[in-house]
DNA sequence: GACTCCCTAGAGTATATACTCTAATAATAC
DNA sequence: GTATTATTAGAGTATATACTCTAGGGAGTC
């Protein structure tokens, strides 16, 4: 693998690990045991560097929440969403820690993903908008549904936040892919009201599977998988 | 005043404008015109400042959030609840921002940060419960009810991040109290669906109070005084 | 072999940051 | 007044961080 990609994957490793703000540009060179001169004749400055891993994190998210399809909506649909949304999440979860001191240091990303929010809250009200014409949700005015896709794209967002600072006692307690998703259970009690009487006890279902242990503190305790 | 409080106030309202992050002792020992030495005899580190600014808002929120009456909800405690802890996050608004940098620099705040935490949630479902009691919105189960907390409380403590990162077009644009208040029309929204039809149009039409205006972007348009 | 281009090492630097230390001054107690 | 305590100034320090600069190696081409 060329030394470039290597920065790249290794930045991403650490940021998700230690977060952007306590990982260095020397962290990362000692890291992948190469010197500074080297990661900076690659990437003119550690900004640069977390720019293209938006980038990817854009592209991966926008492919996910691609909505090509002219038919309704299914729950299997629903959950693949639901799914690829936190796998996202999680993939570049160092991204939304550290993200309003990342917007103030560069225009550029700034700029990008106001777009991609956008971007992300159009689908996510056109998602709302199909699953009502597969039958599973009651059809809303447009106004409740961008309002209530704001709301959907801030619990998706903070979820995490919330399990770090909130949940966990330690610091040092590790999260793992399946505590995040547990967010989709926050997700989906947002839907409850909405939901049509066929599909309800099938959603409630899904939900169940989704939902927080009272174990937040240390040991993950287990969940059944997806 | 004492030079004590006013490091406290300062530092407050310096971490409040430009980030925790951004402003360093000195900063804070350079904006009062003492010395770093003085600010330091005051104040063992920056944690304790930060800590002790902590212990301000948690009293100031529970001061709020203290349900103390035995008789049903009326819809104006729950704008005066919905309003004061706006503004509670308001004046402290530099706390959510970089929180889970500060809580993993500094246990005794993590601690009393969960727990804190939990007490606004058991507050936010004493809420709901009381709301049911006076006819405004439906009665629900505790699980739902908690589930929803979680959600109005993730709503509140991360609006003020969605408007910096994704509303505003640019890092200067300062936000105001007014902005965040809008916070109230996205809190409201969950609401909707469990509302009593004899309170539907009064909740409504005081949701309509807070709705966000289109432009976020430069200029703060208006919005009806309060 | 010489030239070129891509890549790499590693010492070095300017700046910042949290914090310390000493000495001096103001306030209070007796 | 003198002793004591509380407060302040201000220079200084250890460490960190993002980044620079120069020198050179390795591989391909002629």
């Amino acid at each position: 693998m060329k030394t470039r990609d290597k920065i790249l994957l290794s930045s991403l490793e650490l940021f998700n690990e230690q977060g952007e703000r306590n990982v260095t540009t020397n962290h990362i060179a000692a890291y992948l045991a190469i010197s500074p001169g080297n990661l900076y004749y690659h990437f003119r400055n550690k900004s640069d560097i977390i720019y293209e891993i938006f980038q990817e994190y854009e592209k991966l998210v926008d492919f996910y929440l691609d909505i090509p399809e002219n038919r309704p909506m299914t729950l299997d649909d629903m959950t693949f969403y639901l799914e690829s949304v936190f796998d996202g999440l999680w993939s570049y979860r160092f991204f939304h820690r550290d993200l309003e001191y990342l917007l103030d240091r560069d225009q550029r990303l700034r700029h990008d993903y106001r777009e991609f929010t956008n971007r992300c809250l159009a689908s996510i009200s056109c998602i709302f908008e199909k699953l009502a014409d597969g039958g599973i949700i009651e059809p809303q005015p447009e106004s409740l549904r961008s309002a209530m896709s704001l709301n959907v794209w801030m619990i998706i967002t903070n979820w995490m936040a919330y399990l770090k600072t909130a949940h966990v006692a330690t610091a040092s307690a590790s999260l793992t892919i399946r505590e995040l998703k547990q967010g989709i259970y926050q997700v989906l009690t947002l839907e409850i009201p909405y939901l049509m009487p066929a599909y309800r006890e099938q959603v409630m279902s899904l939900r169940e599977q989704y939902r927080p242990t009272m174990s937040g503190h240390e040991e993950g305790a287990e969940m059944k998988e997806g």
